[in-house]
Order: structure tokens, then sequence, then C-alpha cells
DNA sequence: CTGAAAGCGCTTACAG
DNA sequence: CTGAAAGCGCTTACAG
């Protein structure tokens, strides 16, 4: 795999053309499977392509085609942000499988200077879309509302994000996630349920409180929604979480964790004070980290195809760009999905204790 | 930042020159910052850049340069591959800040025809250095003994690899963090330790293993080599994994785990069997997972610097770079810096039971 | 079926 | 200090 000629530059569209004693545009058409080549001629061009090692340039063709066969993605740079592990992995997948690159960028603020010099970027690589794939944190994202995503000349799609006219959003639906949760629990019989959640400016964890406290009003338990504490995310936080709602509700006999990890902390907490999980207190969280079939006891949680969702938003903005450019959906995106994505729930022991799983 | 010219056409330095009545050559000389312009002629071309919302084409200076200003990064797509989280948010931080794209890759298998497969996709694209990223599986990385790397027209730098002629490779020292978890155990008057090691193709759980021989040895305690049992880094090992070791040493008085996730594993598996740690047994692990402090009982583990790594495989890689086109570096990475990490060792509960963590 | 020309948007020598 | 020309490696019309 020499890609470079004797005289050390890499092999181009012209050295094949003239080994093989033709034009310059016949060998591309060979190279692009052009049907209006002689097999003859085709059979010739593609030895020399072979003997050359000649591999097409991307950059070249991207400055000819005018697209960069790269995609952009922007995180957030924030304690548990998504784009790690599985999400990651689906995303590059589907974008390898589409012929795409991924052009990555991080950040912290979001202010009017840093998402200038995001899409400056964005610009100047000449990416052909955008993903928001971080979490949308507190205003973060409210530039989407002022900013005139029509004059960019290339399509967003943002990743659990809130639903904003004109923006695409894939995501999953945490409200629906929240409001099973809590079902769950109340199908245990469980009657004073609370609540950890994430941070208040996290959208995600919003929404997982308002599904929480929806599934306490349909069981006509409104008195619960007292029951709710905030937490990072974090282990750190579950066993001060844990006080803090013992607090409001001494008596309490069910909390619905948004995190594994915080769950994790709610339950060593309780085995220092002595809570019998479940008997005392059913505990679950939400994300299904693989450890956590392995806390003590086990713990219920809801699970979400995170690479399914990475997949998902890739291919929602691969149709959107050929919608810019009126091309037909390539094989693999022809249909629209659905961009609303559910958990599933998993009972563990922390919830249900003669389970053995 | 609309920077489409009212034709709807990306706007180029050739706008930028005809409207500020200079060639396109001053105008590049500005966007370029070269010296040897008249203020007032840079003032003037400045004003239509923004005026115009003139953004550079990457594209096209790429092509001039023949430098794709991208980089490869292959990782190995395998339970517990390296390029998440904290590792990828580095490597993504550095290489922005260096003015470079990443280029991700997931690669399952190494076959002669993957490998050329990959390779052909980065001479496409032009990547102008690859980094190596995903761990070493079995013989996963012997294509680098056979490859003739130095027909590639670009570098490349392996991580956390088998040190292997005529390859760069940075990483983290294993030998000395097995060496040094095990001397912990010996330090607390510890004589019967077992290991429990990661997957024994991995070449990172290799030289974990070699390291605790080497300390057993050490303290004159080769006999204990032989309590040594092969896991597969997840939590669902961890149990097998202390039942074995105690059927070959039933009164085993330590344990050093290959990663936090196993270890989670053993402490469950412990306080099944009702053994006291650290009490009866000493358990640490290594890794520090953020969870790994609210394990019951917290866990003593080792740290390792990951962001730092990747951080520095990428500075690496890219004096390999203007290595090649014979340029100075740049400012971020002008040192040569030590491509060997180390471990930084945390005591909490699972060795030292009185400490409060 | 095949080719000569022009162009994608910039930069690198070379002149003045 | 400034500009006209040629070129990076390919592709898109337009001719034959």
């Amino acid at each position: 795999m020499d890609t470079t000629n004797t005289a050390g530059r890499r092999v181009t569209l012209a050295d094949v053309a003239r080994m093989a004693g033709v034009s310059k545009q016949t060998a591309s058409r060979v190279v692009n499977g052009s049907a209006q080549v002689t097999d003859e001629t085709r059979a010739r061009v593609l030895q020399c392509i072979e003997v050359l090692g000649f591999r097409p340039s991307t950059l070249a063709r991207q400055l000819t085609a005018g697209r960069s066969l790269t995609l952009g993605v922007v995180n957030n740079t924030a304690v548990g942000h998504l784009m790690c592990g599985d999400a990651y992995v689906g995303m590059v997948r589907q974008a390898d499988g589409m012929g795409y690159a991924l052009l990555n960028k991080e950040m912290s603020d979001f202010s009017r200077a840093s998402v200038d010099a995001m899409l400056g970027q964005m610009l100047e690589r000449q990416v052909d879309g955008i993903i928001l794939a971080g979490p949308e944190i507190g205003n973060s994202h409210d530039w989407l509302d002022d900013y005139p995503l029509d004059d960019l000349p290339m399509p967003l799609v943002a990743i659990n994000a809130r639903p904003r006219a004109g923006v695409d959003v894939v995501g999953f639906d945490n409200f629906l996630a929240g409001q099973n949760a809590t079902r769950h629990l109340l199908s245990l019989q469980r009657r004073r349920i609370g609540h950890l959640s994430g941070p208040n400016n996290r959208w995600v964890a919003q929404r997982r409180i308002e599904g929480w406290q929806a599934a306490l009003d349909e069981a006509g338990l409104p008195e619960c929604k007292a029951y709710c504490v905030e937490g990072s995310w974090e282990a750190e936080s579950g066993g001060p979480g844990l006080q803090r709602l013992l607090e409001l509700c001494p008596d309490l006999d069910a909390v619905f964790v948004s995190s594994d990890r915080m769950a994790l902390g709610v339950l060593m907490e309780a085995q220092r004070l002595g809570i019998d999980v479940p008997g005392t207190l059913a505990v679950m969280g939400i994300d299904n980290d693989p450890q956590s079939a392995f806390f003590t006891p086990p713990l219920t949680t809801m699970t979400q195809d995170t690479p399914r969702m990475a997949e998902v938003a890739l291919r929602q903005l691969v149709r959107r760009i050929c919608d810019r450019h009126g091309e037909p959906y390539p094989a693999g995106c022809a249909q629209e999905e659905s961009s609303m994505l559910t958990h599933r729930l998993i009972v563990r022991q922390s919830t249900l204790g003669d389970v053995a799983n």
C-alpha cells in the first residue's frame, strides 16, 4: 500500500490516466463506477489503479462536490456528558457506515461568543450537518431560539433537548420513563414515593420529575410531590439525598432515583442507617449501569438504548442533508423513524425482595 | 453569520478581494496575518471580511497545503474500550487546541483486510497522523510488526500497546501499577495475596500480573503466584473469581483485582459468604471508577490520569508529524515528554478498616 | 464511449 | 508592498 509514486508524491488520478493512456475524465469515470466506459478500457484503468496503489483524495472530491462528508458533533463538557461509551460508539459506527467522518467539538459554555466560534469552525470545515449531542443544561441551548438557523448552510439535529420550533430533536421520553418508574413502585403497593432528581437545570431531570409527578397524580397521591430532593447525578449526592428525603417524609416507603450512580449512594446510606431495602424502602434507579446488578442489593432500574439513539439522530441528520440537496435518502436511512425513544424497566431485588436475579 | 453571498454561494476570498479592490493574493496575506501589507490595505480587507462574513475554506487550504489537519483515531471495539469518557474528552480537547480534527474509526478485528481498509480510509482522507487508541487484545496489534510503517505517508502512535521496534507507544506503566498495588497489600502484613486479572490476552492485564508477581518475589512469597484467576474486567466475573481463588488458597488474606468493576463483584461475593472485608480479606482494585468510593466497603484502588494520557499521545503524534515535515514543534507541544505514565494509590476501607473515607 | 476545458477556493513561488 | 499565473486533485458540464 505504498501510495506515493517514485517521485515521492501522492499518486494522482493524472498518474493513472497517463499510465492507462486515457484522459483524467475517463479514469474518473472508472473510479466512480460510471457505466459509460468500455469493459476493456475499464479493465486497463483498474489495473493501473491497482498497480499504482491509487487512492482518490477525499479532499479534492470534497472541494469540487462542495460537501465535506463530515458531520459536526457538539458536546457539552460536563459531568456525565452523553458522548461517552455507548453513544459514542453508536455514532461513529453509523457515520462510518454512511461514509461520513465526525468532527467533535467540546464546549463548556454556550455564550454568544462560544456559539459563534463553534459555528465558525463548522463553517470553515464545511461540515454537512451538525449534531448537538451534549445534554441541555440550564439555558445552554437557548441560542437555538434566537439564532437564524435557516441561514446556516447545514441542518442541525439536537439530542435530548427541549422541543423548539424549527429544531429537529431526537431523544428519550424521560417523562414516560419517570412515569413508568413510579408506576412500578405503585404496583408494589408503595404509597409514599420520594424522588431524588438530577440537577434541576437539566432538561432530562426535569422531565423525569414531571413524569414522577404525573404518576403520583394518577394514583391520587399528590401529597408525595413534596418529597423531591435535588441531587448531582453522582454517587456522592445519594446519601445526603436520602437523609433529606427522610426528613421530608420519615416513613418513606420508596424512592425513585434519577441515576443508578445516585442510587448506589442511597443504598449505602440505607445500609448505614439500618434501613431494610426493599423491605422498608424500595429503591430504583435509571440508566442500567453495568455495575448496578451488583449493588447491595441489586438495583431495579430502567435501561435506554443509547447507541440506537445516537444512530437514529445521525440518520435523521443525513435525511435533512439530503432534503437540502434534493437527493434521495441513501440505503440504511430511507425511512423516517420515530425520534422519541423509550426506556425499558429492569426489575431486580431493590424493589422486589424475593426475586433471584 | 450568514456566509453566503446574495447569490447563495459561499463567500470566497475572491469576493473579499473584489470588494476591497485588491488581488486574491493580498486578501490571502491579510487572512494569514502576513506582515507584507500596508496597514491601510489590511484595514480595508479586514472590513470586507467582516462585512461579507468571510470564512476561509479549510478544505481548499488542506488541498494546497497537502495537509488535512485531521488525525485518525483507531479504536478496538470491545468491552471496556479506551476511548470512552475521560480519554475521549482529553483527546478532543487537545486536538481542538492545536487546530486538528479527529477522524474516528472503530475496528472489531485487525485482519489484514480490515487493517488495509482502515489505512485506505486514512489515506483517502489524508490524515496527517494516526493514533492507535484501542487496547491491544491478543494479537490485534501484530500487524504493526509486519507492516512497512515507514512507507505510510503519516506517523503512527499507539496507546497502551506492547513495545515494538519502530512504533511510538504512549501509555501507563501497568507493571509498576501491579507491583505497587501488591506492595501496598504487603505493607499491611498480608501474606497470601491472590490476583483476579483481566482477560489474559490483554497486554494491560498481562503487565499487571507480572508486576504482582514481581512484588511477590521481592517479598519472598513466590508460592502466591499460584493464586491467579482470570476475569473478564466486568463485575460478573468477580464472584466466580473469588470462589476460585478461595479454592486455590482457602486462607487467602488479600486479593488484588485488576479492575474496580470486578472488585465490586468480589465484594458482593465476600459479603454473601460472610467474609469480613478487610478484616479477613483485603480487597483492592484499579481504575478508580467514580462509584468505587461508595462500594461496601469503599474500595482501595489505583487511579490513572486518562485524559492526560490521551493528551500526551496526541502531542507525541503532532511532534512526529512536524518531524516529517521538518517543522518546529508548535507551542503547547514544544517539549518531548515521558511516554510512560504512572498510577497513584488511593487507600480506602477495603484494605484499611479503620480509615474514615 | 471518450476527451479538452474550466472550475472548486485557496496558496506558493515568481515578478514587479 | 502588491499582483498575475500556475497548481493542489478531482469533477462537472460541454463537445465530439
